[in-house]
DNA sequence: AGACACAAAATTGTATACAAAATCGGATAC
DNA sequence: GTATCCGATTTTGTATACAATTTTGTGTCT
């Protein structure tokens, strides 16, 4: 029963740094290369990365605290299955945190910010073509964490970046198939809005642009997992 | 050259858990009882709790997470020294993301929650009449995470915890004697705006609150310490 | 005396060993 | 046929051992 995780892509360049492996897993979790709730056993990714169990701890705990893993004592580590209600927080808390930001990274933004930003949806359109929709969700998530850190506020800037990596396994979990929108011209609008430092309509942006995100999953409550299952397979 | 920390007085109920060592490490950096910039060595540390460096470098990384501690590679781990920069972007956090949560607490807050509220502000000014303020200022730091709590935001509530920890190193190296000013009326008056469901009063309360805390710091551009002391030792 | 080089000590980084707990499998009882 | 119990196996939790790095102290040379 030695099923391997998908994660030989990225073979890991310099080993040994736990945050490397932390790198590596987060990447493999933003792109949907593990599903939420796979056991992430230390043996197992102590084999893949050629170390020992120790040091893939240190890389667990500190995915677990950013909430991208959720470690359950004498358990052991699973990547996160946010519900609903933590689903609605994260997004909640995006649309406080994130216009704002806008607003000022539009203040602060530079000719080579603006290059960045668009070196940034090029790839996610490379992506995109490329049919690989799991990096195209990284590299989207990448842009936020991008303006962030152009407003120069680290604090929100680390708040935003772990909103924006729950928000994938949110995306994993909730993604409403239906709603086939793709956000191409959001990210576009924003940067032309920074381009222009034109902070309100930057903040303007942002957050309607987060709103459709929002809307665009499922949220809805709906029969709890367990309880489904139990009565599905029960009859 | 055996210095011990002054920790002697939470000797951790239950051994064991990392996460009680970090609570009680978190506990005497919010108390003031260590300051920033302690060395934390690993083997003192686990002397001091009895355990191995494993359990005491697992607790090290979680405070480190929350920026209470900052690890170097190679070199250990310290209580974290905010700078100027971090400490304002630390309040400018706070003054985002606390007056909504007050809101919001105000139109959930139960009898119990202002009960429990109350209470903090009892143990906060018993604190004080003991001539303790470590202590006095930990309970009100509690006093704002129990806000949160209220609100039942636990996403926003645990930005908040994080904010309220560093403001606590914050006010360790920038406090200005000057200001004796009291924040006895603040919380109090902020317990009865959500007493009365008031949203806005509490809102309007808390940002006032954190204006007031903010601008009883010194955060006045100073000589770089590095420097100063190598200029200063110099002649 | 001051600067430099190098060895000794102390401290952190990582691997391994062992203990404790959970999971899995089969056997047994009903 | 279903449910329960109990041992074997696997997996996590913690301690210890060793390697790598930094720090400290000493001696030498100028």
């Amino acid at each position: 029963m030695k099923k391997t995780i998908a994660l030989t892509d990225k073979p890991v360049s310099v080993s040994g740094s736990s945050a490397a492996i932390a790198q590596a897993l987060s990447l493999a979790i933003h792109e949907h290369r593990i599903a939420p709730g796979t056991k992430l056993g230390e043996d197992e990714l102590g084999e893949i990365y050629g170390v020992s169990r120790t040091v893939v701890r240190a890389a667990l705990q500190s995915l677990s605290h950013i909430q991208l893993v959720e470690m359950r004592r004498n358990r052991g580590a699973f990547v996160a299955r946010p519900s609903l209600e933590e689903a609605r927080e994260v997004f909640e808390a995006r649309e406080l945190l994130e216009p704002r930001t806008a607003f000022t990274a539009a203040t602060h933004a530079t000719a080579s910010d603006i290059a960045v930003l668009e070196r940034h949806i090029r790839d996610e359109h490379a992506a995109l073509d490329a049919a690989d929709p799991g990096r195209a969700l990284y590299l989207s998530g990448l842009f936020h964490n991008e303006i962030a850190r152009i407003a120069d506020h680290s604090t929100i800037a680390g708040f935003i970046e772990v909103l924006v990596a729950r928000s994938s396994l949110i995306i994993a979990l909730y993604w409403r198939r239906e709603s086939a929108l793709c956000e191409k011209h959001a990210h576009h609008a924003l940067v032309r809005a920074l381009a222009e430092n034109d902070g309100p309509k930057a903040q303007d942006l942002m957050r309607s642009h987060l709103v459709d995100l929002h809307s665009a999953l499922d949220l809805r409550e709906r029969p709890d997992r367990a309880k489904s299952l139990k009565d599905a397979l029960r009859s």
